[in-house]
DNA sequence: TTGCAATATATAAGAATATTAAATATAATA
DNA sequence: TATTATATTTAATATTCTTATATATTGCAA
């Protein structure tokens, strides 16, 4: 698995667009569905995904519906309206940062200036 | 510019990968390279970037060169022999992640679970 | 039928890592 | 002369993640 030393940040867009694409999901399974996009190479734990869901609750970007399914809570996460414009630039952003990644990732060797 | 979040993690082997390829450089010559390359989107702040020098340089993964310029000192980074194959796990590493954010981030519509 | 894995959420303690700001100092340029 | 660029360092603070713990149900296998 990929350190979660580099998921530091990304979590919150990670999570955004999962939702935009395939909510309402509710925690669970946005877990798993991250998992299964990434082959497992991406694992949200609980205590990092719980909250940043509240967060994103409390900052009115996400709206939740409460269910109950075979006597188990689950609470079902979709985007607000104002979350919508949120979601756009954080994925803008992300892109952007994966294309600087990119550029370091596929340096060449180059000259020694010293 | 791309905010900071984003950076925590990636700024280990951002800087390897350029030390690797561009060293010896000293740490603001890095952070300069990182701009250029990326047009100005990433930009390390030096408050991370020295720690970060002298933590890869205390696990000997860097050594170190002192150099006076015009009556400043200059400190000369490059790869250690021990080095070399973290950096390559870490940028290995790095491009399995960005391949997995690729998957998130070019998510299309898909089917409404609830 | 007992125990384990999977499902489902929540939160506290701690570690790691970045930002911001402040300090120091010289050279080059306007 | 004042500002910008060069060059490094460190402390205080904020953020964000991991790990561990708690709770509780369902389904499957031994």
């Amino acid at each position: 698995m990929i350190s979660g030393e580099l998921l530091k940040g990304s979590l919150k867009t990670i999570v955004l667009k999962i939702l935009k694409e395939e909510g309402p999901l509710h925690g669970y399974a946005i877990s798993r569905r991250v998992e299964e996009l990434t082959g497992g190479r991406i694992r949200l734990t609980y205590g990092a995904l719980y909250p940043v869901l509240h967060k994103l609750e409390s900052e009115n970007i996400l709206i939740t519906r409460q269910e109950n399914f075979n006597n188990r809570t689950r609470v079902y996460y979709s985007i607000s309206p104002k979350g919508h414009s949120v979601i756009e630039e954080k994925v803008q952003e992300m892109k952007e940062y994966i294309e600087s990644l990119q550029k370091i990732i596929e340096l060449k060797p180059g000259l020694n200036y010293a």
